[in-house]
DNA sequence: TTATCATATGAACAGATGAACATATGATTG
DNA sequence: CAATCATATGTTCATCTGTTCATATGATAA
């Protein structure tokens, strides 16, 4: 059966409009989902990429940063005030130099579920 | 007086090449980490997360994306490519319509340990 | 103090990106 | 067949983003 054709979509809305309901009640709301994209959004830049696998290992300087990565310490400074603003790394200063660590558990674990998933793709596709 | 931003550095890196060493080995090869800050990519954007998580409770076709998340079927059509692109949402047709779901548990628990860094933060900060 | 080092910041430019509009494709119905 | 529906695609455009250059800040050493 079909419901009325009104210019805001298809038919098909009103036979799933339960459906629509339970996702509509599980869906965070809509400021959080914002924040979740700005947070991935921060991981969706190499030379970030690169700087968090750097920081897998060890803390690290900014220079150190800049030499490993084949990067000018600008560079490296500016994404690791990115980083820092989304919580991603932890700095403590010494001296002149500033030392960066990553933050918590949470940043391997999405950067390990994320390499998962390039990894497995690769995998199968050759 | 005009600093020198090349790669050349500080001279404290010499002091760690042990560790700078290790870090180099356990890095990822260059292709993968931009791979990585790709996908990452795919997930920095509200419009594709409202999708994802909209599609976390049930498959959906495209018109009902729309109507849910109050976008125009052209904007969710396109969004939908990229996550296809990136192996996010797999879909299957049947007749007129298009339906999405997410590819598989990779991308829900991405999706859910970014959540938790997101609420955390939330906790902690009010 | 001055000089130098490590890092941070501000401005400007180039490239990337998402949305809207118009249109195309592919399937179904009459 | 033509008409309609659901979805996909190409183009344009405004905005965002990352890098570079120039400079500033803050710490250390001479």
């Amino acid at each position: 059966m079909r419901m009325d054709q009104s210019v805001e979509g298809c038919a098909y809305l009103a036979v799933h409009e339960d459906v629509v309901g339970k996702v509509l009640e599980q869906m965070p709301p809509g400021e959080t989902l914002y924040e979740l994209a700005d947070l991935f959004k921060v991981f969706g830049d190499a030379t970030r990429v690169k700087i968090l696998y750097a920081l897998f290992e060890a803390e690290l300087c900014v220079c150190d940063l800049a030499q490993l990565l084949g990067l000018t310490q600008t560079a490296v400074s500016h994404q690791l005030r990115v980083l820092k603003g989304a919580k991603l790394v932890k700095f403590r200063r010494d001296g002149k130099m500033a030392f960066y660590a990553l933050a918590d558990e949470h940043v391997r674990l999405i950067l390990g579920q994320g390499m998962a998933h390039v990894t497995e793709d690769e995998a199968r596709n050759g």
